[in-house]
DNA sequence: CGGAGTGTTAGTCG
DNA sequence: CCGACTAACACTCC
């Protein structure tokens, strides 16, 4: 599920209960998610106090007194569900059909709290991971990721800038590349590659200028509207305050194959681009 | 039952 | 450099 805008939301809606909690806990029963020595996370959050919870392209960021920030990549299917001593609970990632409660079979991590609550990692894939990192390399570890799309750096000439080194990949496959532009996924690319009315397999050093100022307003008008909506869910996804995430409900092209495009009524088409499921519409983006 | 498809990303091969 | 493909894994849908 998480690209940027779910990410986001899922830090915003845990950020208020996790700062200022001291770790005492951690338990783990799949030690492949973890990128550091098990004795690592014990040593560096254990005792620690959480004093940040933040986002940097599709990772959640949880800073920690210890020097250290803990990094976690939902990838498909993670999931972080926070259990208050009351047995409040938020949650953000991708909706377990049937499984409501917490811990359950594809519960692998556990953060004890302070005062009881616990934060649980669920991931039905397992392709998620949980990474320490010195707090001060961070800078030097997120150099590897484009610009944030939602930040007022990201002018259109810095999209033009950074799509400049690819010219001749499609433009679905560059705004993919986090080293492009950080955030983007499958969803939000067809979404905005729609927006603009530009087809996926376009290359990007074929596009014109007028195109590039399109293109970076349509992806800023999607995912910050992606983020009003708190993103996209599939299933009966639920946040911790009861709402659902409705961009699902206000996409264009992302999983409408065969129906009726909501501008011009000619059917949506799907193709395997980047290898990935790509939808667009052959009549309105060119 | 079998095959296609699923929100990510790192890696290999040609 | 670049894209196609695969692998990591579990599950749903048709």
């Amino acid at each position: 599920m998480p690209e940027l805008p779910e990410v986001e939301t899922i830090v915003r809606d845990l950020r208020p209960v996790l700062v200022g909690k001291k770790i005492v806990t951690f338990k783990v029963t799949k030690q492949r998610l973890l990128k550091n020595p098990l004795g690592q996370f014990k040593k560096f959050m254990i005792g620690a106090t959480i004093f940040s919870v933040g986002r940097r392209a599709k990772l959640v960021l949880i800073g920690l007194s210890s020097g250290y920030t803990l990094l976690i990549h939902l990838k498909m299917t993670g999931q972080l569900v926070w259990r208050g001593s009351s047995g409040k609970i938020r949650l953000g990632g991708h909706p377990i059909v049937g499984v409501a409660a917490v811990p359950n079979r594809y519960t692998y991590i556990t953060l004890g709290l302070a005062g009881g609550g616990k934060l649980y990692f669920n991931d039905v894939r397992t392709f998620g991971y949980f990474q320490l990192v010195k707090s001060e390399l961070l800078a030097k570890h997120h150099l590897k990721f484009g610009p944030e799309p939602l930040t007022k750096n990201f002018t259109a000439a810095v999209l033009r800038q950074r799509l400049h080194g690819h010219p001749r990949v499609s433009i679905k496959a560059a705004l993919l590349n986090q080293a492009v532009l950080a955030g983007l996924g499958n969803i939000y690319v067809d979404e905005s590659l729609f927006a603009a009315g530009l087809k996926p397999s376009r290359r990007v050093g074929k596009l014109k200028s007028a195109e590039f100022i399109k293109l970076w307003s349509s992806i800023k008008q999607i995912l910050s509207q992606a983020v009003r909506t708190r993103g996209t869910s599939f299933n009966n996804y639920r946040d911790g305050f009861g709402r659902k995430g409705t961009y699902w409900e206000k996409r264009w092209v992302y999983g409408r194959r065969g129906e009726p495009c909501r501008r011009c009524s000619r059917p949506i088409s799907r193709t395997v681009l980047a290898g990935r499921g790509t939808h667009y519409c052959s009549n309105c983006q060119r």
